[in-house]
DNA sequence: TAAATACATATTGTATACAATAGCCGATTC
DNA sequence: GAATCGGCTATTGTATACAATATGTATTTA
């Protein structure tokens, strides 16, 4: 394994961003990171702005890198855009995944189901996005990866969030997602466009779900009454 | 105005490349464009690195930055997800448009007639291209803007290049897509997403008409009598 | 003559020193 | 006491010198 300097600094800080170690929002100071990864700002700040072009970061002149933040505006967005992009990238990738891609998907998603089995969170983060990465090298768009790619940076780091707010229900939904990533490729593998675009779907959905839950949870009771109340009372409907 | 130096670089390459004085596959050299542009190799290699992000360039280690290429495989691509994502694009658009995003369209619009009125074909690239990218920052959208910008720039490249071959067939369909531009911008300012949509997937159809007949053209004549009576050779059907 | 190797040259990558800018803090003024 | 101005410090941006890598050429050898 010969990876240089920068390809681990580029690594690692895509992993922090993920996993939340780099909150939304927090500034990155370039000369401790290029201390911290042996470089010197020159080829560090190379690094920066490839993240920054992947979306993990954004830059504004004079005032260096911040991690890219999650407000109202881009959930909207996400929520458009995931389910399309998604569908689109499995029919493709039903389409034409090679072998050699198909055996990495499946080397990903082992090591997602082991970090899974043994309950690290971070791990089922990290492989969790790289099966779905994977996924968008088989699609081989130029074109629709790098909306994947973003999507997939924000679906992690809600993901993480969610998880680490309610970790006993998130868990049962995880271990059905793991599942599902078999099928997932059996669909691949099998050149079933069809189908892939469909477990796809209910893949997204299951997310979804998840996520909506976390974003509009149970309104917090508004009165002393209720406030004693609160463990007791119904959970209300879904939307769905 | 004030644009830096670095800027102006950025600005200069785009527009280079959209208008194919850089052709695909070319190789940009650092010192050179460095001297050219009054500045050194560091930030100059910064511009690079941003234009690699946005899809214009690609870098490779140690073998520097070459003008992103069209080869098949793009090209299938570009045609499968095309209409997709204009069309999300433009329903987003008609959604959530500003008024000063309106006027930034309208102002690129009435340039783009312009120079199609003038017959200047760089100015007819430059602005329409632009227009579709003020239609992408309407969107709003981090997750599909980066789409959007990639099949623009091979969008706009080949619509270059099918100019350049046969400007007189070109010429009248540039009009009428320069109409569904004033219907596109109407259906925008009057918030009728379906519309936008609409109008869209027909300004599609009419480019992709265009692209195909230049990328799969009438067969060359295949022996020496018909190559003689090749001008006289009936068109023949084309693929809708 | 063909192939291979070693050297020379051109180009890319990195480090460091220097310049410019932003943000902070204290001082001065009303 | 509040506000604005001015300089100080921390951080970012740029230039340049140096190192490493790749490529082309000439020379050697089979």
């Amino acid at each position: 394994m010969k990876t240089s300097k920068k390809e681990q600094a580029l690594e690692t800080i895509k992993q922090r961003v993920l996993t939340m170690g780099l909150p939304p929002g927090a500034t990155l100071d370039e000369t401790l990171l290029a201390d911290q990864f042996g470089l010197s700002r020159t080829p560090l700040r190379e690094v920066l702005q490839r993240l920054a072009g992947d979306g993990y970061l954004s830059l504004e002149t004079n005032r260096g890198a911040t991690v890219s933040s999650m407000d109202l505006n881009t959930m909207r967005s996400f929520f458009q855009s995931a389910p399309m992009i998604y569908a689109a990238i499995a029919r493709l990738a039903a389409d034409q995944a090679t072998t050699s891609q198909l055996d990495a998907l499946k080397k990903a998603q082992s090591a997602f189901r082991k970090a899974v089995k043994h309950d690290k969170l971070n791990d089922m983060v990290i492989y969790n996005h790289r099966f779905h990465e994977i996924t968008g090298t088989m699609a081989a768009s130029t074109y629709l990866s790098p909306s994947l790619g973003r999507l997939l940076i924000d679906h992690t780091r809600m993901s993480y969030r969610f998880y680490t707010n309610d970790q006993d229900a998130s868990r049962t939904r995880i271990m059905e997602a793991c599942d599902q990533h078999d099928e997932m490729i059996d669909a691949i593998e099998r050149r079933e466009p069809a189908r892939a675009v469909d477990l796809t779907l209910k893949h997204w959905e299951l997310s979804r779900r998840e996520m909506e839950k976390y974003v509009t949870p149970d309104p917090l009771p508004n009165d002393a009454a209720d406030f004693l109340h609160a463990g007791d009372t119904v959970r209300e409907v879904e939307t769905v």
